[in-house]
DNA sequence: TTGCGTGCAAAGGTTTTGCATGGCA
DNA sequence: TGCCATGCAAAACCTTTGCACGCAA
């Protein structure tokens, strides 16, 4: 971890919880109730200071998916290319978050960028569809839950 | 304007602000500034309310861009049809929207439904990046300006 | 000892909501 | 006349900031 600063009980703590959330997303205030469930006293300014210390630092990534108010961090791939088949996928039914590995995506990537003249920022980009569960039930039920 | 509802003067007033920005993307407090300017009286919650309303029905398109605290709108010009073989690109840095078509699209829509078992939405999707000409300017000034 | 890190509470900004009133059809 | 739309203010939310105290180095 390049923390210059001082080693202190609640940074430990935040980085163990970051760590156990692996390959997925949070929010601050997932952390913020994790840090609860296990008893510490840790407060919500300390989390937010903590993330965004990382993201600056590039450890996490942080991202505002369209339609929630609370933005979601995420452990940021090592480098760009490990990110470069990344993806995400939100169910506009459930509202759950896919992350796929694919080489198609390189594919995409490279054509808009050699034909189009865009380059694609995958890890601030979300394509939005719905889920195999919710594929069907996506016809009759209209309700949007985001 | 496909409103089902009833023909207001501030609906009026709202649209034909929106109609001004053309192509380019607005927040919320924007048109509030700009009916202020006008002298109009209307509020900020009517704006609110316009803009979610226009962006359920699909006139307007809402991003979150990272970084701005405040949701921004767009005009969502091409119809559902329209938008099946259609990439939306927005540039992080000048704002611009893309539309692209693209056989590409069709091939990785396939995949992630036939390999991943999800739908993706295309008029609901939007692929940010940098543009051409914002491309070079990104890598040397850091600074982010959204 | 130095000064960063923390906790609490308050402030800030954006968006939503409740409720009474106003205006369109 | 019915019912949607509006305005205002308050609330809800997420996030940042100020300040005094605690703790790592």
């Amino acid at each position: 971890m390049a923390d210059g600063g001082y080693r202190t009980k609640q940074k430990a703590e935040i980085l163990d919880l970051i760590g156990e959330k692996g390959d997925y997303h949070f929010t601050a205030a997932d952390i913020a109730e994790m840090l609860r469930k296990k008893g510490s006293g840790t407060g919500m300014s300390t989390v937010y200071r903590m993330l965004d210390k990382l993201t600056e630092e590039g450890t996490l990534r942080r991202y505002v998916i369209d339609g929630s108010s609370a933005a979601c961090y995420q452990i940021a791939m090592a480098d760009q290319n490990a990110c470069r088949h990344h993806f995400h996928l939100k169910c506009l039914n459930c509202g759950s978050l896919f992350h796929v590995d694919c080489e198609l995506i390189d594919k995409l990537t490279d054509h808009i960028a050699t034909d189009h003249g865009f380059t694609v920022d995958h890890s601030k980009t979300v394509l939005y569809g719905y889920c195999e569960k919710c594929r069907t039930a996506e016809n009759s039920d209209k309700g949007d839950l985001q």
